[in-house]
RNA sequence: GGCCCCAUCGUUUAGCGGCCUAGGACGCUGCCCUUUCACGGCAGUAGCACGGGUUCGAAUCCCGUUGGGGUCACCA
């Protein structure tokens, strides 16, 4: 089979690189297109090149404005940035498909007059009637039965009424490219037809306008989905129509970076809640660890380490070394990363960034209190390398913003009472009275309560704090006790052991046999606690 | 179905002919640390889909098989 004589690929490499990101807004941004996007911005910035950001809706009944200013969103909380394009401008513009019609229309012209494009009237219908007819299969699609159509022909289907959509002609050969990430890839001649490019009513397709702003627009490297593969040496045909007309001088070269999946063996779906990038903030995921996570799906930094800056994947990424293989959405793995991400953080830059997702949930006020901001200083870096997720925080830290009244006891908490918790709450009241307010500090606390408790009743630590525990934060699990006595102070302390003990007694005397009562008793005559029920 | 892509532990990834009795990470299991939970540390679990070649030598190269995926729109 021959191969056509085809336009040079791209040539460029280092600061000639153009690669640009030209997602259709539809829809919530999907972690595959982001993805996509990371790359092309890192391919970018790794050679000094440039990123071109183009906004492909030419579909206005699926595009919606909302769904564009997401896709800003959520590049900018990425922290990706680009050189031309939406916002920024540039030599090239405008950016939006929607606005380059008359671009399309004067080449849409100039290819029709250079006999690349023709007239076709065929519909459906019609093709799948000759196909059957000649006993071709239907899945082989459009015969270019219009291709050579005469003036006459042509005129009759207009005396029909009918108008044509326009179809590029492609070469009846072979069409062979290099791929950046798979190699060479050849798609023997007849595999690809001559395909649509504008509609009837003169609108142009994705597969006309997609490859003509590339052209026009200067871009050397096209990095895109895999599920774009297929289509490439029809725009390789298109590419080299344009070349012929003068329009450009070269074809990009390609790279067709693997999907992103999800459960099973699917196309992670855009309905899939791990799908949607804006789910993943809102769960608390911080743009560092976000992006090294997406980084990681098909592509890695070194053999033995995975947890890496943006910064570092810059220096390093080279699209030829991105894994031809589909790669698995792993939600516990982008988490564990993200903890690792959180607890690279300042202590003030990881108070500052649970902000937001305190005042959501309503710990703190809005805005949050000089009170509440010192609170929130002093507990940070009990809590920062505990959390994976900056979502955690209104659960981790929400107590230390309550009275005592307020907190509100976990159910799983309160099974972990022992028996003689009454006992333990009434000693570790007895031994916090007495240390001085001002040396209410947790190496004090400590020393005390361990005297009384762990000395003084003989208990093991974990039998010991379990209570302390639940009556400080309603929870099994929080920061570490002591300290946490302390960013609440003796009174408020003090406060909250007596109200579980007079809860427990209450408890106690109700529901619980002669040996439990007496236990509480004891708690409850320890304290000062009036409120119980 | 035609065409195209893909194939290393459960997952992800290192490996680009000898450094591999295959390395890291997540997960899982056990132990240590410890005021809970985490973090951290240590140990363990588990993989080159199959069959032919090429080669002194193959996870690495070639062919085939099988299995998965994509694409065949007047959507993008």
């Amino acid at each position: 089979m021959t191969t056509t004589q085809l336009p040079p690929f791209s040539s460029a490499t280092g600061a000639d690189v153009r690669v640009r990101f030209c997602p259709s807004p539809t829809g919530t941004p999907h972690v595959g297109l982001i993805r996509t996007a990371l790359f092309n911005w890192a391919y970018a910035r790794h050679n000094g090149g440039k990123l071109i950001f183009r906004i492909e809706d030419t579909d206005a009944a699926r595009d919606s404005e909302e769904s564009y200013e997401q896709l800003l969103d959520g590049l900018r909380w990425l922290r990706i940035d680009w050189d031309e394009g939406i916002d920024v401008g540039g030599p090239n513009g405008p950016y939006r498909q929607s606005q380059r019609s008359d671009i399309y229309v004067d080449l849409i012209e100039r290819l029709t007059a250079s006999g690349h494009l023709y007239e076709s009237f065929s519909t459906a219908d019609e093709i799948d009637e000759r196909n059957a007819a000649a006993g071709r299969p239907k899945q082989l699609g459009y015969d270019n039965f219009d291709r050579d159509l005469t003036a006459l022909q042509r005129q009759a289907f207009r005396d029909e009424g009918r108008l044509p959509a326009l179809r590029l002609r492609v070469p009846d050969t072979d069409l062979s490219f290099d791929d950046l990430v798979r190699g060479e890839i050849t798609f023997p001649a007849g595999s690809f037809v001559d395909f649509v490019v504008v509609r009837p009513n003169g609108a142009p397709l994705y597969t006309f306008v997609n490859p003509v702003d590339d052209a026009l627009m200067g871009i050397t490297h096209v990095l895109r989905g895999e599920d774009l593969l297929s289509s490439t040496p029809r725009q390789i045909a298109l590419y080299s129509a344009l070349v012929e007309i003068g329009v450009t001088t070269f074809i990009p070269r390609f790279g067709h970076l693997p999907y992103v999946m999800g459960e099973g063996n699917k196309k992670l779906s855009k309905r899939d809640p791990e799908a949607n990038l804006f789910h993943h903030r809102e769960s608390g995921f911080i743009p560092e660890g976000l992006v090294n996570y997406l980084a990681l799906l098909g592509w890695s930094l070194t053999h033995d380490r995975d947890v890496f800056s943006i910064e570092e994947m810059v220096a390093a990424f080279d699209v030829v070394d991105v894994n031809p293989n589909p790669a698995r959405f792993d939600l516990k793995k982008a988490v564990s990363i993200n903890g690792d991400h959180i607890r690279l953080l300042t202590v003030d830059d990881f108070a500052a960034r649970t902000l937001p997702y305190l005042e959501a949930e309503g710990v703190l006020t809005l805005p949050a209190t000089d009170a509440q901001l010192a609170t929130l200083a002093e507990a940070a870096p009990l809590v920062q390398e505990r959390m994976a997720l900056l979502g955690e925080a209104p659960a981790m830290l929400g107590f230390l913003f309550q009275t005592a009244d307020e907190v509100e006891y976990q159910a799983d908490a309160l099974a972990t009472l022992p028996d003689n918790t009454g006992v333990i709450l009434a000693a570790a009241v007895g031994a916090l009275e007495l240390v001085e307010l001002q040396e209410f500090t947790h190496e004090r606390i400590k020393d005390d309560l361990a005297a009384a408790l762990i000395e003084g009743l003989g208990l093991k630590p974990r039998i010991a704090y379990g209570p302390l525990r639940v009556a400080l934060s309603g929870r099994k699990v929080s920061p570490p006790l002591f300290e946490s006595m302390q960013i609440l102070g003796k009174e408020e302390t003090i406060a909250r052991l007596a109200r579980l003990s007079a809860l427990h007694a209450g408890a106690g005397q109700t529901a619980a046999d002669s040996s439990v009562g007496a236990d509480a008793g004891v708690g409850a005559g320890g304290s000062s606690a009036a409120a119980a029920s």
